[in-house]
DNA sequence: TTTGCTGCAAATAGTTTGCAGAGAC
DNA sequence: GTCTCTGCAAACTATTTGCAGCAAA
């Protein structure tokens, strides 16, 4: 896991240096986003921030995590049922393990992916671009 | 690949045998999702059929697609962008290599990813119930 | 004849957008 | 002072649902 405050840093400097303003909404949302905790949601960005910006509008969480994303600084995790998580603490693919009762998300260390990559593209003759691989299950907490 | 035709003989059997009525919507519906070329959407599936049945519902293509995945009889791969595409000829978790440019969807042979898998749950303590495994890229066509 | 299915239209829910005022620079 | 950003509310879109008539068994 990288340094969420150096994470905050450099998505902060990249904002600046592609001439977006540097409002306390943007501060705050990028923050949680740099540490990314948890995996967390549009709908848990904005609850967690209600209490600090009583008129923070869910509109402004959705721009801004769009605008930081096509940055290339968060990686979007979006799924089929609607429910989506950010992770800006590591921005580029990886796989996830999710509990699929507690929704708790997981960045386990695998090996063979790139190896497996390679073998694709040779086969079906495909320029892979990216990739999405994700493990769905129950959590030891949630066994019990 | 399945054989299509064993594939729609199966999920019409198990239609009857879970005591639901066999309609001409029903049929027409699991035979393009027990062929599954191209790997159709509701959409697909709705312009496809119009020709035949001029008043044919995308409600009723919904219903009959919930159905058949109810009987566990085909694999959704549903995506964040509200892309739905669906295969009952294979209704089991397999990876699947989709072009970004012209949305085909091809599934390759892969191997070593039950190993992962094991991998993962002795890593994460997860009891691993499903995955998913999509890569992005161009395809040879779209290459050109 | 009974029960479940279909088609239509309305409802739903997450996300996006238009606009006017507020605020960063 | 300029120009972008924010907050609100309305718009949007894929999917789901209620209901009345229809059709499979």
């Amino acid at each position: 896991m990288a340094d969420p405050q150096e994470r905050f840093d450099i998505i902060l400097k990249k904002l600046k240096e592609s001439g977006h303003k540097i409002t306390p909404q943007r501060i705050a949302i990028v923050k949680i986003l740099a540490d990314s905790q948890g995996h967390p949601s549009v709908e848990n960005i904005y609850e967690h921030l209600k209490n600090d910006f009583p008129t923070m509008s869910l509109a402004t969480v959705y721009r801004t995590v769009l605008l930081v994303k096509s940055l290339g600084e968060v990686l979007e995790l979006g799924f089929p049922d609607g429910s989506n998580r950010y992770d800006a603490n590591r921005p580029y693919p990886h796989p996830h393990v999710i509990c699929v009762k507690c929704g708790k998300v997981i960045d386990p260390d695998i090996s063979g992916l790139k190896d497996m990559q390679k073998e694709i593209a040779e086969e079906t003759g495909f320029e892979i671009l990216t990739h999405r691989l994700d493990f769905f299950g129950i959590c030891s907490d949630c066994k019990n």
